[in-house]
DNA sequence: TTGGATGCAAACGCTTTGCATAATT
DNA sequence: AATTATGCAAAGCGTTTGCATCCAA
């Protein structure tokens, strides 16, 4: 499916997505865009985040022991705090690639991090970036 | 369950994960587990996953679009690195806090990534680290 | 011998798919 | 009017759980 046509709930998730301040699952997207459509269902909801993550426009934020959540991509780097006490998740301020750790904000105490870099492996090479 | 005794599908699940070179899918543990032990459980399987990742002793590797993966937890933050091309997974070297991006191997061309920040938050504190 | 761990199968929860209907162009 | 997208329900798939049996201690 390619969505072709503009839907009355396609505007609703993009804009869901869009002005929320945090990853979301898709169930807390359906949700919220339900508050607008009642009955928006869970495939149609399923099958917009696919299209929006293969167009690029959203970006899957998966971290252990939580359900997937998306989030708006805007094609910048992303970095994430994930809290050991409460489990809550954070998207911090955007970084850049040299300083990815030194603009955590005033509070925030790092212990630790996982850091997935993306590009071309040595058997692929930067051709086929 | 808290596995108080020692068996032979417990020490293989271990090893099996110990030795690897990069982080594996459950069936992928299993299938590897079951060329010393025909019979085994699928379920056992997922016991064990869950147990040692409690314990502390693997650590879940999970990126969007493709199924979780474990690998054996040395303590050391990690670093991983997806093919954009090829999408296999690597799990790069050890890396330090201050320079996570200055140790990429010769060939591995980043484009992007992806940091997860583990810690406590503004509103839990370094105390209940 | 006794309680813990296993294997099998059923149950679960999340995600995808099939299909008739509704909606967009 | 032609086709695409929707909603519902069923199917899929990975993971967990119940339970009788097996096995380590």
């Amino acid at each position: 499916m390619t969505m072709k046509r503009r839907t009355r709930q396609g505007e609703i998730l993009l804009r869901v997505i869009r002005s929320a301040d945090r990853p979301l699952t898709p169930s807390e997207i359906k949700q919220l865009a339900a508050k607008e459509m009642p009955k928006l269902g869970i495939a149609t909801t399923y099958r917009y985040i696919r299209e929006l993550a293969d167009m690029g426009k959203i970006a899957g934020v998966d971290y252990p022991g939580h359900p997937p959540r998306y989030e708006w991509a805007d094609g910048k780097d992303k970095v994430h705090f994930s809290c050991r006490c409460c489990l809550k998740l954070y998207a911090l301020a955007d970084t850049t690639k040299e300083t990815p750790l030194n603009e955590i904000p005033e509070g925030f105490n790092v212990s630790g991090y996982e850091l997935m870099l993306y590009g071309t492996c040595p058997s692929c090479g930067p051709q086929n970036e």
